[in-house]
DNA sequence: AATTTCATGTAACCAGTTACATGATTCA
DNA sequence: TGAATCATGTAACTGGTTACATGAAATT
């Protein structure tokens, strides 16, 4: 249960794209760098330290290619914790402080809570996710409004642009709803 | 020259607040921790050592309130060479890589760049800002759809709201522009 | 055989997080 | 005078960055 916040973004991201298919640090490494999967860094430097702590979570399994050589070749597969693990983080409600900090891991959330929670949580996701970013706008109008920019000429510009991109995130998330609901299929598992 | 790109977001954050006005750290610290100025923690211990960095490299100065005191206050304020630094740092030109990874920097960025390079290098941002998205935006389109979505099912919305986000940033990146070619006024400097 | 590309790793460094500690000030 | 709040700091930990090193496979 508090498996949930154990994550970050990029260990998220990882076993997300483990759980759809097995993938060696090399592949995980051309998805990141290939654009526009993450904002990730495709470091060696991050990727393979962040699997291995995977690994030693019990989150996700190697399985070993070409044995007897020096520099084995693995392809990493989740394990039945880690889809535990996944399922919790993916199923944490959405709260305030993620729509203000962390909507970039809200979207990462997203692109992987079909596949491994299903239809019906997808959309779920989706409705609270709308409903708190428009309970949250109004508080950054008012803060337009009070001229709370802290001496920048050009802050309230900023600051547009942060409610556009709100506003235009809860009609996509509307959207998507309606298009789900269209679709055939509950979950996917 | 290489001034441009020694600073952290939460560095250039700092340092853009405090060429505004003299802060202290508890100042910067309720700026960060009152939404919506940026992402930032507003832990102090990121904020202290950020500020003491920035003294060390002589970018900004603590003015001593109530010396002879165990712990004194102080308020910080930009030096000659931080400016130096800060100029250098907004007026960097606009690149792919930071329109993919560090698009949240680039709107830090520009919160400052008025009040610091003046209205002709902000409405210059803006222009090669649009540009860059601009061009950058078809490659997204032919990620989708290429279906290289790396297995997941809803890849597709995710990489949409990605590409909405960014034409509705062009759109306010012309209208900021427009609003700016009226307005009276050049450098604030 | 040599070069390029695929593929995995490590080590030093650095900045941010969390949690804790403590000094001043204000106000009931 | 005691409590709350303002304000500054530190120490241990963690994870990402950069730069480097090297092993295998494919290509020429």
């Amino acid at each position: 249960m508090s498996d949930a916040d154990i994550h970050t973004t990029l260990s998220l991201a990882i076993l997300g794209l483990v759980s759809l298919e097995p993938r060696s640090g090399y592949d995980l490494k051309k998805i990141f760098s290939s654009t526009p999967m993450g904002h990730f860094s495709a470091s060696p430097g991050a990727i393979y330290p962040a699997l291995r702590r995977l690994e030693e979570r019990g989150f996700v399994a190697g399985i070993v290619e070409r044995k007897h050589v020096l520099r084995p070749r693995q392809k990493y597969k989740i394990t039945e914790a880690g889809m535990q693990s996944l399922r919790a983080t993916l199923g944490r409600p959405v709260t305030r402080r993620d729509i203000v900090w962390h909507c970039e891991e809200l979207i990462l959330r997203f692109a992987f809570i079909r596949d491994v929670l299903g239809k019906a949580k997808t959309i779920e996701f989706l409705e609270i996710l709308a409903a708190r970013i428009e309970e949250y706008i109004p508080s950054l109008r008012a803060e337009m409004a009070a001229q709370r920019l802290h001496g920048s000429a050009t802050g309230a510009y900023a600051l547009e642009l942060g409610i556009e991109k709100y506003k235009i995130t809860v009609a996509w998330a509307k959207r998507v709803v309606r298009a789900l609901n269209k679709s055939a299929g509950g979950s996917s598992r």
